[in-house]
DNA sequence: TCTGGGGTCCTAGGACCC
DNA sequence: TCTGGGGTCCTAGGACCC
C-alpha cells in the first residue's frame, strides 16, 4: 500500500502556526512581488478567493472577507516543511517526498497494522509537533492514494482526515465521485477533450480503450489508467539530483536598460551557481531569457531566450555570470519595457566527472575560492559576498509588504513568550 | 500601477550516421 | 519511370505537477 501524506493548505497553516490569532480565519499567502493568491485557508476558499488570483484585483473582496495576507516566506515554509517530513519518515523506511508538503511512503509489511489507527497517529503527531495539519490518503497504488487523499480531505469529519481504499468496492464508488478534471495527471487539456466525448468521472478514464488513451495521453495517461484501476505502475522514485535549475523573477517595474537587466541576470546566474554547488552539480549549457509585460497588450511584445553551450563544464558563480551577461548581450534589444528574466542552466553532470576540453578549461583556482564564498555567505548570511557585477548597493527589492518574520530560521526573529 | 516560480516527462520531426 | 532501410541524437513544444 501506498500512503500520500499532503498538508493542508500549506503555507496558510504555516502563516498560522505563529499567529494562532488567525485560526478559524480567511488566510491568503502572496506569490513573489506581492502578485497573486498562492495559497488560501478554507475561509478564504469559501470567500471565493480563486487559486492564482491577482493580489491588485482582490483588494476589495480581502477588505471586505477580512483576509489576512501574507507576503510568500519561503524560508519558514522550507523550515516547516522540513519538520514534517522528518517526522513522517519515523513512519516508514521507504519516503518519497514529492513536493513543499506532500510525501508519499510505502507500508510494505504492514498487514497486521490497522493502517486506519496508524494514519490517525501520524496525523496527531505532525499537528501535534508542527502545528501543521495533514490529511492522508492510503491505496495500492499512487494514483488512488491521490484519490483516497482526496476524500480525506473533503470529508475531514467522518475520515478523521484519513481514508484507506482497500477493496474494489472502495474503489468503484470513490472513482465514480472523482471529477475527471481532478484526477491526479489529467490537466485542462486532457479533461476537455476527455469531457468532449463523455468522459466525467475518473471512473468512467478507467473504461476507456487502452489505445484511445495512449494514443490521445500517451504512455503517461496509460500508466495513469492501470494505476487508477489498482495495477500499481508508479513505484516510489528515487531521489535524484535536478535536471535543470532555474532562478526567474518578475520585476516591480519595468527595466528598459541593458545595465539593469545586466546587473539581475548575473544575480540570477549566481544563484544557479549556488544551487548547482549546493547539489554537488556542474552545468553543460545555461539559457538566458528576457520578457516584455504579456499583460500590456498596449506595449510592444518581445520574448526571447538565447541557449549557450558553455566550452566547459562549471558551477563557478564568475564564470556563470560571465557566460549570462554575453549571452544577455546577444539577446538584448533597445526599447522595450522588461518586466521578466530569468537563467536556467541545463546539461547537469556531477561535479567530480571533470572533463578536460583540450583548448579551453575550467580556472582551477574557481573552486576553492566559490568554497569559501558559500561558508562566508552561510556564517555571515546570504549575499554577503557578491560579485561586483551584482547589485552591491541593494538598489533591488522585491515588493513583499507583508511577509511574517522568519520565526524558525532567523534568531533575530524569534518569537517571545511573556509569561 | 499592480498578474509567480520551479520543476518533470513525452513526442514528433529534423539532422545526422552507415 | 524508377530513388532503401535502419538507426541515434537533439530540440522545441506541449502536456502535466506543486
Amino acid at each position: 500500500m501506498f500512503a500520500l501524506i499532503d498538508c493542508n493548505n500549506f503555507y496558510a497553516s504555516c502563516e498560522r502556526v505563529f499567529r494562532p490569532d488567525l485560526n478559524g480565519k480567511a488566510v491568503v499567502v502572496l506569490s513573489n512581488n506581492d502578485g497573486c493568491v498562492i495559497a488560501r485557508s478554507n475561509e478564504a476558499k469559501a470567500a471565493g478567493i480563486p487559486m492564482g488570483a491577482p493580489a491588485f484585483e482582490y483588494e476589495q473582496k480581502f477588505k471586505q472577507h477580512h483576509v489576512q495576507v501574507f507576503s510568500a516566506n519561503f524560508a519558514l515554509y522550507g523550515d516547516m516543511s522540513n519538520r514534517v517530513m522528518s517526522i513522517l519518515s519515523d513512519y516508514s523506511p521507504d519516503m518519497e517526498i514529492y513536493s513543499i508538503d506532500e510525501a508519499f511512503l510505502k507500508l510494505k509489511g504492514f498487514d497486521f497494522f490497522n493502517l486506519q489507527d496508524y494514519a490517525e497517529e501520524m496525523r496527531y503527531k505532525v499537528t501535534k509537533w508542527t502545528g501543521i495539519p495533514i490529511s492522508i490518503g492510503i491505496a495500492p497504488t499512487k494514483a488512488l492514494s491521490k484519490v483516497a487523499n482526496r476524500i480525506a480531505k473533503k470529508f475531514p469529519k467522518e475520515t478523521k482526515s484519513a481514508y484507506i481504499i482497500d477493496n474494489e468496492e472502495k474503489r468503484i464508488k470513490a472513482l465514480k465521485w472523482l471529477k475527471i478534471e481532478d484526477v491526479w495527471g489529467i490537466g485542462r487539456q486532457h479533461s476537455k477533450r476527455l469531457n468532449t466525448i463523455g468522459v466525467k468521472t475518473a471512473f468512467d478514464f478507467t473504461q476507456l480503450e487502452d489505445n484511445w488513451v495512449r494514443q490521445h495521453l500517451t504512455v503517461v495517461g496509460l500508466r495513469l489508467k492501470h494505476n487508477l484501476q489498482g495495477i500499481p505502475t508508479l513505484g516510489l522514485e528515487e531521489i535524484q539530483s535536478k535536471k535543470n535549475i532555474a532562478t526567474t523573477r518578475s520585476f516591480e517595474t519595468n527595466y528598459t536598460t541593458y545595465d539593469q537587466l545586466r546587473e539581475r541576470i548575473a544575480t540570477f546566474a549566481v544563484s544557479c551557481a549556488e544551487k548547482l554547488r549546493k547539489q554537488q552539480s556542474c552545468c553543460n549549457s545555461l539559457m538566458v531569457f528576457i520578457h516584455t509585460n504579456r499583460y500590456r497588450k498596449d506595449l510592444p511584445q518581445y520574448n526571447i531566450n538565447i541557449v549557450i553551450n558553455l566550452p566547459f563544464p562549471t558551477n563557478s558563480s564568475i564564470e556563470l555570470a560571465n557566460f549570462a551577461t554575453q549571452a544577455l548581450t546577444k539577446i538584448f534589444k533597445q526599447g522595450f519595457y522588461y518586466k521578466r528574466a530569468g537563467v536556467i542552466v541545463q546539461g547537469l553532470i556531477p561535479e567530480t566527472i571533470l572533463q578536460q576540453n583540450l583548448f579551453e578549461n575550467a580556472d582551477e583556482r574557481h573552486r576553492p575560492l566559490m568554497k569559501a564564498i558559500d561558508k562566508m555567505n552561510l556564517l555571515y548570511g546570504q549575499q554577503k559576498i557578491r560579485l561586483a557585477s551584482q547589485d552591491t548597493k541593494r538598489v533591488w527589492k522585491m515588493k513583499q509588504e507583508k511577509l511574517s518574520p522568519r520565526y524558525t530560521t532567523h534568531l533575530a526573529d524569534i518569537i517571545t513568550i511573556y509569561v
